[in-house]
DNA sequence: CGATATTTTGAAAATGTTCAATAGAGGTGG
DNA sequence: CCACCTCTATTGAACATTTTCAAAATATCG
């Protein structure tokens, strides 16, 4: 169905592939494997040897952390030009965490060997690499001190800012959310429970700054969160 | 007082610089400039420009972010070998955190440029930067999980036994935490109140599990921490 | 030895969670 | 097309964990 110049143009635009000369594009897209995965499917688990690394095409996948007595967190959603399996380029032995399709999705992946190869060959790619870490570590840096030292209002009000900034889309109403997110998944976001989510939701709804129809957010009024997010405690 | 042999190992045993041709790592000891830093004496701000990178060669850093209403949370404790600034290879214009000594420290520093030019040159140190930042992030993770889901109990005992994977000094009498920590350090790494952490490593001192005396720790029996991590919530 | 910083401990208070029950939305098959 | 079934969301109330507040004890440093 996509043709050549197609696949270079989406690799062309995705965060590792970003400024490199088409010929190095076009050898990576040589080398990549095409993929499809159906909603609710899984890419890998937590603890699989990491022998791939993925970019989302169309889509949406979530990558989870799941705990020994079986609590989970989410750690991020991942749309269309997003990497998933960073473990296979930071040469960790296994996947930290669980990976699955939202919606129906496609990819590109590459098998370790391969990504690592092209990487050493071409520092830009893995100079791409580290600054999609960097800022992924440093938005988990920040979670993390949120969750140490917010309310779970703030936090629930900084995880909607952060949503919309990652997937939301303008409407005429105010920004959407654009995949289907239950208050239980949001609530494995946010580091709190599902019923927390609802109330603050709904109380939030009441004051007319979102509304929210079955696993679908639209935020109408942006400001009124980041009055929230810097509310004295 | 150091010559050249000496900081030519040194630069040989970190963690970007490791596996590297001498010749390349002799380049990079050229291009560096040496930094000390007395206890309590910061090496940079959160939001200042991210303008160097750094290695400890001895003494100890502490990470923290500090939130807009003052609180804080400790990211990390870095030691010999480690990088500091990371924000300066991935390419972020600003420190997510503010940095400072914990002892008196001695470093080795690069300009921002200076240091991504030798990754644009040499493959091996941006994917060698790639697998250091992949743990990290990936500890992140796991402690983003954590205090999403578990317990002060549960979390302090994480805590403890993490840091003596990462400071942790054999002795006679377990293992010993090598550099002072306060009740209030470690709250801020557990992501507690120093109450609880008093309450809590009292009780484990109780049992004999670990022993403290103002500002460093002792932990006589590793596997019951282990086990509190895993118990039953 | 005095001054300052750290630690301990008790009791009160608060924030969220858990439990429980109901309501609503969507999808499926008769 | 409607009835039913399941998944999702809402809401109230009891409960629990942990924080906050307060005060005293202990340790370190000059």
């Amino acid at each position: 169905m996509a043709d050549r110049d197609t696949d270079l143009n989406v690799l062309a635009g995705t965060e590792i592939f970003r400024s490199l000369p088409m010929e190095i594009i076009d050898e990576a897209r040589r080398l990549a494997v095409r993929k499809r995965l159906s909603r609710r499917e899984a890419l890998y688990h937590q603890g699989d040897s990491a022998d791939s690394f993925h970019i989302v095409i169309v889509g949406r996948l979530r990558a989870i952390q799941i705990a020994p007595d079986g609590s989970q967190v989410a750690l991020r959603y991942l749309g269309p030009g997003e990497m998933a399996g960073y473990a296979a380029l930071a040469g960790l032995a296994t996947y930290p965490g669980t990976v699955s399709a939202v919606e129906d999705t496609h990819l590109f992946s590459w098998p370790t060997p391969v990504i690592r190869d092209l990487m050493g060959k071409y520092a830009q790619i893995a100079i791409n690499a580290l600054a999609v870490l960097g800022s992924r570590y440093q938005e988990t840096q920040t979670r993390l001190r949120e969750l140490s030292t917010e309310t779970v209002e703030r936090r629930i009000a900084h995880t909607l800012t952060r949503l919309a900034k990652q997937a939301g889309r303008r409407t005429a109403m105010g920004i959407e959310i654009c995949f289907p997110l239950s208050r239980q998944d949001f609530a494995e976001l946010a580091g709190t429970s599902l019923h927390t989510v609802s109330r603050t939701l709904s109380a939030w709804e009441k004051d007319g700054i979102v509304s929210s129809s079955h696993r679908y957010i639209v935020i109408h009024q942006p400001d009124f969160l980041k009055q929230i997010e810097n509310e004295a405690s």
